[in-house]
This record gives structure tokens, sequence and C-alpha cells, in this order.
DNA sequence: TCAAAAGTGTTCTTAGTACACCCATGT
DNA sequence: ACATGGGTGTACTAAGAACACTTTTGA
């Protein structure tokens, strides 16, 4: 219970706030993990391609951390939400409208950038590679387009994102108790990843995982119209496990509606393009 | 994809921003709406008494919304993170280690506070109300405890919290388009209610009935040692439902472990105590 | 013809729903 | 004795797992 003395002593602090920048205020930025799935190539004619998972990282042309990789992203500014600077960077990065956009999360530590106080709230952004406006490689600073691969090994888990030659790996380590509602990764070791990143991209993949299961995201990943192998791919690629086909048919089947086209020229029989249905009762 | 430019426009931004304050940069709070299960009192010797889902709020005595009620926070220090700060604001309200204590959200609306620009972080506590050193309204301005009820109806939801005779109303929409992972409140009409806390009441009513489904939160508003039936009616309490017995002795079964006590000395068969069980897989 | 993928049907298992029933207690 | 809640069994139903099978295509 709230005492009288305690309530005299935040009426100073509010004073002393208003007349403003006696105390010292966090810089606030909005850093967004962005996945796009990919289509891998296939030299058979009969084989199909697979989906890859990747995210978008920017190697950083200056200051701490220089060299390493680090998500896109900025700072919020005084006339805006934070997810208003999501989308303003987003948008910055790939000039593409994002069918996705969500916060998971907020990073506070003090120390978490060496220079000074800054709190990043954590986006994820999904979109189908095949909307995403790629002049890649121009300059060395540039963005690129990074496979990940997440996975629990020994009561840690290890983080992988490659891109050709280069790659980024970062051990983990769950400390959340077993009250925790979800898992509080730290980091243990990593290399070329800037600031605490390597800890954002982790939750933000958990949380990715999470959605899908949980709700209708999954054709966030994928152009209007796909196949139903399609939509099993983002599933398996996501979740990075092997389904059953009718299982998965006959939970997906209400979720989709026929467009009455098939998906042809290969060497195997053509695959019925479906849609999203409109109307679903959401989650 | 990021063209020099835009480097060269970010690097400028950083610097300014380096020799600081000449961007403006926000205040940051953590609110934290703090839930306690309390026993409802009952007249009848053999009746059980039910279990009532409160809200603690205080009752501002300055500044914008002076009179109305208002969730218990306060800004971030530089040198912790939001959730220390959350932790420090809890232990000045309530005197008590609390078991549970996550963040469900920002709000970052730079027009939320009237003032000045305030980015608040919301948390959610539980609390057993045995637990809790309440020694109330020795002041107008005190923190109350006040009872929730937070219903859809008609495209709408109503949050109604009361303390005795003050009765605080909200109507909500929900404006979440049918892409979204979670839905997000609009404040159509409130009254007594200050900023926008009951939308982050709302979205922490919304995260409780997720979170009691999906992990094992329910035992942070028991006490150590319980009946089945107060656990059931943790459940129904906050999911404002009826569940069939049999089904949930099942589906908890393996959740708790029999103390070997009992609970005497009302008119009817004694229950059985038992705890949390250790080594449950999380989540 | 054949490899690859599209697509369907059937059985088995598990988890949840609904309801009927008996047990133990204090007044 | 009886009202009240504690506690168990059993039949029914819906959803998922596992697997076998047929269909269609281009080279």
């Amino acid at each position: 219970m709230k005492k009288r003395v305690d309530t005299i002593k935040e009426n100073e602090e509010f004073v002393k706030n208003y007349d403003d920048s006696k105390y010292k205020k966090p810089s606030v930025t909005a850093d967004i993990v962005i996945f796009g799935m990919f289509d891998s190539e296939e030299n058979n004619y009969r084989k199909l391609s697979q989906k890859e998972l990747k995210v978008l990282l920017i190697q950083r042309d200056q200051g701490p951390f220089e060299g390493c990789y680090a998500l896109p992203g900025g700072f919020v500014r005084s006339n805006e939400t934070i997810v208003d600077a999501a989308k303003r960077e987003l948008g910055e990065e790939t000039h593409v409208q994002c069918d996705f956009l969500e916060q998971f999360g907020t990073y506070s530590d003090p120390k978490r950038d060496p220079r000074r106080w800054v709190i990043s709230n954590g986006f994820m952004a999904l979109m189908d590679a095949g909307s995403i406006n790629l002049q890649a490689g121009d300059d060395a600073s540039d963005a690129k387009w990074f496979d990940v691969s997440f996975e629990e090994a020994e009561n840690e888990w290890k983080l992988q994102l490659s891109h050709g030659e280069e790659k980024i790996f970062a051990r983990l380590k769950n400390i959340a108790s077993r009250w925790d509602v979800k898992q509080k990764f730290e980091s243990v070791e990593s290399n070329d990843i800037a600031f605490d990143h390597q800890i954002i991209i982790a939750d933000a993949i958990m949380q990715l995982r999470k959605w899908i299961n949980e709700t209708h995201i999954a054709f966030r990943l994928l152009p209007e119209k796909f196949t139903f192998r399609e939509l099993q791919q983002i599933y398996e690629t996501v979740l990075d496990t092997e389904l059953l086909v009718p299982a998965f048919r006959r939970k997906m089947a209400f979720l989709v509606e026929d467009t009455g086209e098939v998906s042809g020229d290969a060497g195997h029989r053509p695959a019925v393009l479906y849609r999203e249905r409109d109307g679903v009762d959401e989650i």
C-alpha cells in the first residue's frame, strides 16, 4: 500500500520531470526481424523447389560493432507510435508494403548499447520473397538475406545465420525459471552480430513458431495463390519438422478455398491453387 | 534495400543523437496490472467461498486526470531494465515479493499523456490475496482493489471495475484487422480512469486468459496448498466459464501432488490439499 | 514406363464432453 | 436426514497419428 511520503516523493519527481531533462531519458528504437520465404533452386525437372526461411541483416559501417551485422531499425520519433516507426523503417529498408508487422518483445538492459541508454522494441515482419524488391550486393555495407537455423542441443540453443561464405553463430542459454511463461535467452557466445540482436532474433523465431500454430500468419509468407504443398512447406520450414500430408490437409481445409486454377509445367500431376478463405473466425 | 544516401543520413542522425538531447527522447514507464485472487465471504456454514479477481488501482491526487484511478507504476531509471523498474514499483506499492511479473504490451501513442511524450510498458503481476499486506483506506488517495468484469457484447467489450460505490466503466472496440495475431482495443467511452489505462487493463485480462490456458500461472494465484476445487475456481473466475469437474481433474492430475493433508471444518466431505508438482515440463 | 508429387480413405489412439453415480461431513 | 461439496466411472464424440493406396503428369 502506498504511504503518504511516497506520494509526496512522487510529486517532487513529477515536477522535476515536467520541467524536463533533469531526469535522464532513454533513446527508444524499433528493430525489425524481417522474415522472407524463398524458393530454393532444383536441378531435377521433376523435383519441386523447397522453401527457405531467411532474415534480412545489414552490415554496420560505423560505431560499435563495426563490420558486424545488425537488424534494420531506427529511432522512434516524438510524433509517431513505435509501430509507425517500425513501418517507416521497413519502408526505408525494403521499399515494399509488408503484410505483417507485429511487436514481440522489449529489450531494455541499460548496457545493451555500450555508448548510451537505448531501449529497443523487437518487431517481426513477414513477407513472401516474390514481393521483395531486392537489388542486392552493390555495396559491402549492404543488406543481405541470411539463411536461418535455430535448434536446441544439450540444454543450449544454437543460432546459425549464413549468407554464402558469411556465417554468424550464436550460442544461447534459456534462463527462464519454471514459473516463467516464455523462454528468456541469454547470449553465451556469438560472432559478427551487433548488440543483443542474436537474442532478438532468437525470440522472434520462437514467437514465429508459436504464432504459426495459433494464428493464420503462414499465409503472410506466401503469394496470394499457392498449392497445398507450399502451405505445408511453410509450416515444415518454420517448425523444422515433417508433417503428415492427410492430417495437414484436413486441418487446413477450412482455411483455404479453391481458385479453380492449377499449377502446371512439372513432371508430375498438377496441383490445385488455393487462396486464403475469407470470413474464417480469427484465432 | 538500403541506399548509400540513407546510410549517410543515418550517420548524421547518430552523431546528433550522440552529443545528446538534440533529438527528443521519451520518458519510459512501467505500469503494472496487479491481479489478486480474493475469497468472497459466505454466510451459510455449508457453502464454500467463491473466488474473486481484483485489480489494484490508485487514485490520482494531482496533474491530469486528478481524482481518476490509475495503474501503479513509475519511470524507468537509467541503471535498470524495465522489469527491474516494475519490480521496484511493485515493492513500493504492495510491500510483498510477487511470484509472477511479466510484460504483455507497449503503449506508445504520442498523445496518450497530454503533458508530454511517455511510452509505457504494461506488466501483469499475480498474487494470492492472502499474501498481500493491505492496510487499506487510511487516505482518500489510497490504493484500492477493484472487482473486475470484462465481457463482449454486440461487437463491443465492456470493462467494469468496482470497489463498493466507486464504479469505473469503459467501452472498448477491437480494431484488429483479420491479419492481426492479437486484439487491439480502442477506447470508445470511459469514466474515472486515467490515460489509456482502460486499454492496458483490457489487454492484461486478455493475456491472462490466454496464459492461463497455455501455462501454469494459475498456481501463482493460489497459496502453496489448495484444494482441487480452488484450482478449478481460479480457471472459472479468470475465464468466466463453468468447467466440468471430471474433465478438469483429469487434465490437471499430472500438474499437482497430494500433500496428505485435507481441508476440514465445513458441512461436507473434506477436500484433499494439493500442491504444484515439481518437474512438470514447461508450457 | 516411371519418378515425383497430388490427393483420398481407413484404422487406431487420444483428449475432451456429458452425465450418472457414490462418498463424507457438520448441524 | 439432508444439503453441500468431494470424488469416480463410463459411454460418446471430435481430432490427431499412422499408413496404405490411387491419380496425374512430362520426359
